[in-house]
DNA sequence: CAATAAATGCACTTCCATTGCACTTATTTT
DNA sequence: AAAATAAGTGCAATGGAAGTGCATTTATTG
């Protein structure tokens, strides 16, 4: 078991106070969270540091990036191992109608789709919208 | 075969000039359009106006909206017969990250997508990124 | 033709994302 | 250890896109 000190710096990111916090706030919610949400949560600081944590935390994979729909950006932490970029290694989203939470269904990965002759498929982002099993009562 | 004005008529829609020019241009076009391009496309007009024709040509199911995750809303002409609520009817979308556009797959239904136990699916979106047929030198 | 309703145009607002620059803190070099 | 360098943080401002209130124009109805 690594802690996140390790991980950080196996990803060549400098571990700071900030970084740490934010690493943890993520790793405790079980949803996606926007830029606003880390805000709140972290009011004491800026706005600007939180964007570019998540920012690196972005580009060196530590987190994935969510269009659920909504028109705002939300976060996630990555898959240990999980190959985001890869093609095959994509998950699908869900956002609830009701909650308005989106989560990372993991472990369904997105089907093989078929695109027309002379269409060359790199990535494929798939949102499904509907009511989570949170507010379907079961 | 109907004319512009009758199928806006059928949808109860007036007609207007402005609105028999941007259903032209979007009938003229072969990707899907931002409301930027429909201003650079008519000058002379107020950017609210077109932005609420599109928004009424929405409701009545005459345009769709598309979420390509460019984060900007693009918009392209329904099929004749289209039902886009219904799930079933849902086609999917492919974004080229070489020229920048998006066009429909109308022919490429989404297919059925399992989701976890007490998640009810309402609505997907389906974004398939790469190189479209005019990038990749067939 | 008068009354009413709808469409259009202008101005303004809100929200989120992003950047430039100054300042602070950490790391490296001498 | 002090100086030099680099990275992280905070503040202020910007920009783009979406949306709204209200006045004016145009179309429809009685
Ligand atoms: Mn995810
Ligand atoms: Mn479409
Ligand atoms: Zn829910
Ligand atoms: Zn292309």
């Amino acid at each position: 078991m690594q802690t996140i000190e390790q991980l950080l710096e196996s990803k060549d990111i400098r571990v700071t106070a900030m970084r740490l916090l934010i690493y943890k706030f993520l790793a405790q919610k079980q949803v996606a969270v926007t830029l606003s949400d880390i805000e709140n949560a972290f009011e004491k600081a800026d706005r600007t540091t939180l964007y570019r944590t998540v920012k690196t935390f972005e580009e060196k994979a530590i987190v994935h990036q969510i269009d659920d729909g909504t028109g705002i950006t939300k976060y996630a932490l990555c898959e240990k191992g999980c190959n985001c970029e890869i093609e095959t290694d994509l998950h699908l989203h869900f956002h609830c109608n009701n909650c308005n939470e989106t989560v990372c269904l993991t472990e369904h990965k997105i089907p093989q789709i078929k695109v027309p002759n002379g269409f060359i498929s790199e990535d494929i982002n798939l949102v499904v919208k509907g009511i989570c099993d949170k507010c379907s009562g079961q």
